[in-house]
DNA sequence: CCTATGGTTCGATTTGATTCGAACCATATC
DNA sequence: GATATGGTTCGAATCAAATCGAACCATAGG
C-alpha cells in the first residue's frame, strides 16, 4: 500500500473543494466529523460497501478535506478544519452549518 | 416562456449551492459577475452553444446564485451576494478569490 | 503459520450530468 | 407582416462519477 497523499494547505484548490463536498455521502461525511473528533472509517460509515467508502476517503482525502492516519488496521479521519479555515475563511461553518 | 423561477433567500440550500458551483464554465460566470456588474448572457459566455449556456443559466438561476432579468430580448444576469453572504458567510469570496 | 479484520485496487456496470442540433417562442425593428 | 436576435425546450449522444463484486494487501491475534 502506498503512502497516503495529502496535498498541502498551500496547494489546497477551491475547484477540488467544491468536487468533494459536492456529494451526499461526503457532505455527511464532513458534518460527522465538524466537532473535530478523529474517527475510524468504517465508524462514520459501516453501511456502505468497502470499494465505495474507499473511493470517498480518497477523494476527500487528495481534495484536502481530511487528513488520514494510518494506525494498525484501521484509518482515522480528521477534518482538516485549519487548513481549510484559513485558505478558504467560512467556506467550512457555511458547509456544516448550512 | 414560465416566469423565471428563484429561490429566496431562506429557501437556499448548501447542497444546491455546491452542486452549481463545481463547473468550471459555472464558477468562470460566478467569477465574471464578482463585481457586482449587470450583464446579458450573450456578453458572459459567447462561446458557448445557446442549448448549453441556457442549461447553466437555469442550474445558476434554480440553486439561488444569480438572479436574472429580462429586459427586451435580453437577459440579464446579476450575482446574488447580499443572499449568499447572508446564508453562507465567506463561501462566496472563498470560491471568487480561491 | 493460520485466520480474521480493515482497506485498497481493478474492471465492469450503472447512473447522472454535460453537450449539441433542431425546432420553437418572444421581442425588437423595419 | 417579415426578418433578425436572444433564449428555451426537446431528444439523443457523450462523458464522467458512483457503485459494486472479487481479488488482493497489510496488520493483529491466536
Amino acid at each position: 500500500m502506498e503512502e497516503l497523499e495529502h496535498p498541502d494547505r498551500a496547494g489546497l484548490r477551491i475547484e477540488a473543494v467544491l468536487a468533494a463536498l459536492d456529494h451526499p455521502v461526503r457532505l455527511r461525511v464532513v458534518r460527522t466529523l465538524a466537532d473535530g473528533e478523529e474517527l475510524t472509517c468504517r465508524q462514520i460509515l459501516p453501511e456502505m460497501t468497502k470499494s465505495s467508502a474507499s473511493h470517498h476517503w480518497r477523494v476527500l482525502r487528495e481534495n484536502g478535506i481530511v487528513e488520514q492516519r494510518k494506525q494498525g488496521r484501521n484509518l482515522y479521519m480528521r477534518l482538516r478544519r485549519a487548513d481549510l479555515d484559513a485558505r478558504f475563511p467560512g467556506m467550512l461553518d457555511a458547509v456544516i452549518d448550512g
